[in-house]
DNA sequence: GCCGTTTTCGGCCCGACTGTTTTCAGTCG
């Protein structure tokens, strides 16, 4: 079993919080840190890395140290640095680091005057009034852990985009009632349009006085007012949601967006380029001295380091900086480059709406084609059509795409992966079809081996055109079943089959890391909703976001094409 | 512990808010 990017990731992080308590040097836990960083997000294994003898220090942020590091816990499993830091300090004391308002001053002292060590010791603790007897903290710190470790559910929830969209549209409408407000915009994550956000961070610039934060907080959704300070307020809404507002003078509102739409390693790097050049750049602006010389707009901040405008999908240090040190940044597909949709299903299987529905909702996007892909014979219970069904429901297409006008139904199915990779209907009624979409539904749990094996397998059919959803991942559901995305592209590669980028809000499925993958290796990506109704068509957005933040242009993309260039495409 | 068209040693992003303090440490983003 390879030890997952995440997994070292995790020990890193743990790593770096214990020495954190131990007062270690700052900078070291801010390696481990950074170091965790870079290997969650890296595109590829680090054990495909070392098995292709990649140099990790290659890596930004990984040095000898860490490598050698890495390379024992791919080898092992094991991190022994960490075993001997946890032999010494209680592996427990990261978990309580998580309540906030517990930084690793106030949990090592926890530690050293009470013995806390679990979460729960800290719960009776908070009871029996001891906290508020060490120095350094108070009656006020004490009630409000005891509140905070009541709520706290251990796991950091992030949500997932589309549901962060319904809390902050209405939030945005009602922000935007206040007296004064001039521009308000919601930055972080959210902007960078990133599959789920953590918090919302909103920022405005208002006429001078207006009270904007008494406004904020009086949001009729805010369970708990955090901190409201002059330019700066934090509150938690009844979603369970954090909500940060900060309020900058209109001069400094591009550097300010730069700044909160972040990501953090983004914005760390920019920084240091504008050191380079003796400036010093905060959400205020680009400084010189004490001399402003850029911050109202975005483009001037990255103007002043030598950078053309990047664009927020981008913003993950993932080497958009280097590209647009070249001049190199891909030009990001967008919504009104997509001309039709490849993955749709109707009543006939799993779907809400008919043929005739499906294909005018098509049209009134603007869209060239639709494929209707019912699921197979083997997913009976969404519905499967049988061969028999199949041909008939083919004929009413044909029937169907006669009286339309500007939108052509492409004849495809949703064919199911069988275990042995074979696929769900013979061949010569896959080749009624003007394309496939093939899907793994079933024997998710398969070794990882076996499973991009069974997918290699089925790519080694002629009639197999688009891979669907890759990965089979729901967003805080299920978990990716276990495959070699890498050896999977390659073969698509191999065999000119496409790989699908699956809209569907809980899905996302390829991933922004496996698109650049794809992107990488020559492989292009067609981004379909998986429509079950007319409404689920319009989610064509989403997936256009994740193909953003994975670097893709229109060009990347099949479903960007005129339909008779995409039906060549079909033909291996 | 990482990193280097000034450096292989000496830097490492920085400002707001809170609470516990009598001038600032801790936490957060």
């Amino acid at each position: 079993m390879p030890v997952h990017n995440s997994e070292i990731a995790d020990k890193f992080d743990r790593l770096a919080d214990l020495l954190e308590i131990e007062n270690a040097n700052p900078f070291r836990v801010r390696a481990y840190h950074n170091a965790a960083r870079t290997v969650r997000g890296y595109p590829r294994s680090m054990s495909d890395l070392l098995d292709d003898g990649v140099d990790l220090t290659e890596l930004p942020d990984i040095g000898d140290d860490l490598a050698k590091k890495i390379q024992s816990m791919v080898e092992t499993g094991k991190l022994p640095l960490l075993d001997e830091v946890e032999a010494r300090t209680p592996p427990a004391l990261s978990e309580l680091m998580k309540v906030e308002g517990l930084g690793p001053k106030r949990v090592r002292a926890l530690h050293l005057e009470l013995h806390i060590e679990t979460l729960d010791d800290l719960k009776k603790a908070a009871e029996s009034g001891k906290i508020h007897e060490i120095a350094g903290f108070g009656d006020k710190s004490e009630e409000k852990i005891k509140q905070r470790v009541e709520k706290f559910s251990g796991e950091e929830k992030r949500t997932k985009l589309i549901e962060a969209e319904d809390i902050a549209k209405p939030l945005l409408e009602y922000l935007k009632k206040a007296e004064g407000l001039k521009d308000i915009v919601i930055a972080g994550s959210y902007r960078r349009r990133k599959e789920t956000v953590g918090d919302l961070d909103i920022l405005v610039t208002a006429k001078k006085g207006a009270d904007i934060m008494e406004h904020f907080t009086g949001y009729d959704e805010v369970d708990e007012v955090v901190s409201k300070g002059v330019t700066r307020s934090t509150v938690y809404l009844r979603s369970g949601m954090q909500v940060d507002l900060r309020l900058v003078p209109q001069a400094s509102y591009g550097a300010a967006l730069h700044y909160f739409t972040g990501s953090k390693a983004h914005n760390i790097a920019v920084r240091k380029m504008g050191v380079k050049k003796g400036y010093k750049i905060n959400e205020y602006g680009v400084f010189k001295g004490d001399e402003r010389i850029a911050g109202k707009t975005e483009k001037s901040v990255y103007d002043k380091v030598g950078l053309p405008y990047i664009e927020p999908e981008l913003r993950e240090n993932r080497g958009e900086l280097e590209a647009a040190k070249k001049h190199k940044l891909p030009k990001l597909i967008t919504l009104d480059d997509i001309r039709g949709n490849l993955h749709a299903h109707t009543k006939a299987s799993d779907g809400h709406h008919t043929l005739k529905e499906m294909a005018e909702a098509a049209a009134g996007l603007g869209y060239e084609y639709l494929a209707i892909t019912e699921h197979s014979q083997s997913l009976a219970f969404a519905g499967g059509l049988d061969k028999k069904g199949l041909l008939a429901h083919i004929k009413k297409i044909d029937k169907l795409n006669e009286q339309l006008d500007g939108i052509v139904l492409l004849k495809s199915s949703e064919v199911d992966i069988l275990e042995d990779g074979a696929l769900d209907y013979p061949d010569e009624l896959l080749k009624e079809l003007d394309f496939t979409v093939c899907a793994v539904h079933q024997k998710f749990d398969l070794p990882r081996k076996k499973q991009t094996e069974r997918i290699r397998r089925a790519m080694d059919n002629p009639y197999f055109n688009i891979l669907a959803h890759p990965s089979g991942r729901l967003i805080n559901e299920r978990d990716p079943y276990e495959t070699d995305l890498e050896k999977i592209l390659e073969a698509a590669k191999d065999n000119d089959c496409f790989v699908e980028l699956n809209a569907q809000p809980q899905r996302l499925d390829l991933t922004d890391e496996g698109c650049m993958m794809a992107k990488a290796l020559g492989v292009k990506i067609s981004i379909a909703t998986d429509a079950h109704s007319t409404s689920d068509l319009e989610h064509m957005r989403c997936g256009v976001d994740q193909a953003r933040r994975g670097w893709l242009e229109a060009k990347d993309v099949i479903n960007c094409l005129p339909l008779n260039k995409l039906l060549r495409l079909f033909k291996r």
